[in-house]
DNA sequence: ATATTGTCGATTAACTTAGTAGAGAAGTCG
DNA sequence: CGACTTCTCTACTAAGTTAATCGACAATAT
């Protein structure tokens, strides 16, 4: 697992709107100037992850992004891989993006990816946003 | 930490030559062919293990490659650094490739990324290329 | 000599990354 | 209504990375 500016920032955005969820919405504006964030950037982040259902919005005046559930619902790998695609260190012993690589060819090799994708897994599986909140 | 075919490529070769270690220098070509690995490709990451002192090697007909030192003092760490840079899941957590990042404006994320790193090179420091022979 | 094998630099096509630009749609308020 | 605010959406792009390939050169063995 690599993250990518774009999923640091997903990352952060979620942070930040986890230690306001219930507060009402966020102005992207306000969270880009917190977290630094380029943003039209941050637009684009904050889009998606309203696609992919982590977020609702409100335009207008008193508009903005919060939470669709609660931080303690929303673990860390679920927006790492939605944002940078596998946890896994190589793509043939991925459970959730599955695809043929050279590790394939020697078992104790492959065995030993499999090792370090579990231990980041279940660490990312068990941390949420909740977790994130200070 | 997210290998590319390079560095998937220098592992399956090191352990190719570990397996092989002590009985002379292996052809890059029968290397190539036992891998699966494109032999000009295989070329390149050689000749780059070998100015990074991990091999040795000959010219001429009875020439080739072989370890320089034994596959028991290798880690999967070192090589993968080598071939790929950072571990560690975000720059800024690096501890061989720091850099800024924007993980760092939240310690919380910082902290759970740092622990990732953590599990990462300790499994890949504590596994050299004697552990990966059949 | 000749065949074999490693050495080396250059090149390339495709893809990814990290944004930016600008117009449009929806909501609020006076 | 009309102005303002905020999110929405598509397109674009510059730079960098990846995964190779090509071709000439240098050393070695028989």
């Amino acid at each position: 697992m690599r993250l990518s500016a774009y999923g640091e920032y997903a990352c952060l955005a979620m942070v930040d709107l986890s230690q306001n969820y219930g507060k009402g919405p966020l102005k992207i504006k306000d969270i880009a100037e917190r977290e630094q964030i380029p943003q039209k950037f941050l637009e684009q982040i904050l889009l998606t992850l309203k696609r992919a259902g982590y977020l609702q919005s409100k335009r207008g005046f008193h508009g903005g992004y919060e939470l669709s559930r609660a931080p303690k619902q929303i673990t860390v790998a679920e927006i790492v891989r939605f944002t940078d695609g596998a946890v896994a260190p190589v793509a043939s012993v991925s459970s959730h993006f599955y695809a043929h690589s050279p590790s394939e060819k020697n078992a104790a090799l492959t065995g030993l990816f499999k090792e370090v994708r579990d231990m980041v897994s279940t660490k990312l599986e068990g941390t949420t946003f909740a977790d994130l909140i200070i």
